[in-house]
DNA sequence: TATTGTTATACTCTATAACTATA
DNA sequence: TATAGTTATAGAGTATAACAATA
C-alpha cells in the first residue's frame, strides 16, 4: 500500500487518546520523584515484589550489564529498600530481596504505577458500557514493560 | 473518598489501553534509532519545522539549561541536520534552522510520531464507528510534547 | 545592569574490561 | 572452563559557574 494512504478516521482516534498516554507518563514520572526513584531503580523495585531475585536476572530482564545491577543494587540498599544475601545453593550467587520499608514502597508504587491515567474517567464517562465491551474484545501482547530501562546511543558526528 | 475505592472498571478498561501505550512508546524509540536520533535532539529537531528558532527559546521549551542546548545544537550541525545564524535584529541571538537534510528528516520523523500505534486498527476494527462517537466527546489537554526532555535526579544515598 | 550564548568543569548514567570467587 | 558479582575506568548526558559580547 502507498504511503500516502493514511486513514484519517485512526489518526482521529488516535488523537484522542494520545492527551491519556502523556497523563499516564506524567503520572508515572511524578510517582518516581515522590518516591526519588529513577526508572531502572523502580523497575529493579518491582521485579523484587514477589521474592527475592538473583542480580543476574534482574540484568537480563533490564536488558543492561551486570555491572550496572551492581550500581542500582547498591542505591537500592543506600535507600534500605532492599538487601543483598548469599544464596544458600550457589555461593557465586547473592538474591536481592525487599526490606520491609521496601516491601511497602514497591506495593505502593504497584498501586498507583497500574492505575488508570487521569482523564481515563472522562472518557470512559461517555458511555462507559460501550466502550468496554469494545475494548474488552482486543487482545494486545501485555507481556512487555511499561517503563524498561533504555539504553543510551551515541548521537555520533 | 477511601483509597480502597478502585474502580474496577476502569481498572479493566485501562489494561486494554495499556498495550497501545507500549506499542506507541516503542515506535517513538524505534523512529529515534533509525535516525540515530535521542529524544532530546529529536524534540529540538521537531522545534525547527515552523522555521528558524533562537536557543534560547529551545532551551525554555525544553526546560534545560542553555549550555545543553549549545551541545546539542552542536549535534545537530554534525549531523548535517540544522544550522545556525545571527539574529539580524539582536546581535546576542543565533537562530537555528534545519538544513534541506533536517527538513526532510523532521518530516519523516513528525509523519511517524503522529501515525497512530501498531495495534489501534485492531482496537478500532471492534466498532470504529461507536468508537470514534466516544471519544469524540472527549476534551482533554493536548498542549504537552509527547516526548519532552526528562531532566535526571540523583537517587540519594 | 541584564541577557544570549559558549567554555570549563563536575556529577550522574551506563557500558567494557579485568578481576575474584565459585562452580 | 564457564559463570556471578565487583571494581576500575571511560564515554555520553546534563547542570552549574564563570565568561564575552551585546543590549
Amino acid at each position: 500500500m502507498a504511503s500516502s494512504a493514511r486513514d484519517s478516521s485512526l489518526d482521529q482516534i488516535w488523537s484522542k487518546l494520545q492527551p491519556l498516554f502523556i497523563a499516564k507518563r506524567n503520572q508515572v514520572f511524578a510517582v518516581m520523584n515522590e518516591h526519588g526513584l529513577t526508572p531502572p531503580h523502580m523497575q529493579a523495585l518491582t521485579m523484587l515484589v514477589d521474592g527475592p531475585v538473583r542480580m543476574r536476572d534482574i540484568a537480563d530482564v533490564m536488558v543492561c550489564d551486570a555491572s550496572y545491577v551492581t550500581a542500582i543494587v547498591d542505591n537500592l540498599e543506600h535507600l534500605g529498600l532492599a538487601i543483598r544475601r548469599p544464596s544458600s545453593v550457589d555461593r557465586r550467587v547473592k538474591e536481592i530481596a525487599l526490606t520491609p520499608l521496601g516491601e511497602q514502597t514497591a506495593a505502593q508504587i504497584g498501586i498507583e504505577m497500574s492505575a488508570p491515567p487521569p482523564g481515563l474517567e472522562q472518557l470512559c464517562h461517555a458511555d462507559r458500557a460501550t466502550l468496554a465491551r469494545i475494548l474488552g474484545r482486543l487482545e494486545l501482547d501485555e507481556t512487555q514493560s511499561l517503563w524498561p530501562h533504555i539504553g543510551r546511543r551515541a548521537p555520533g558526528r
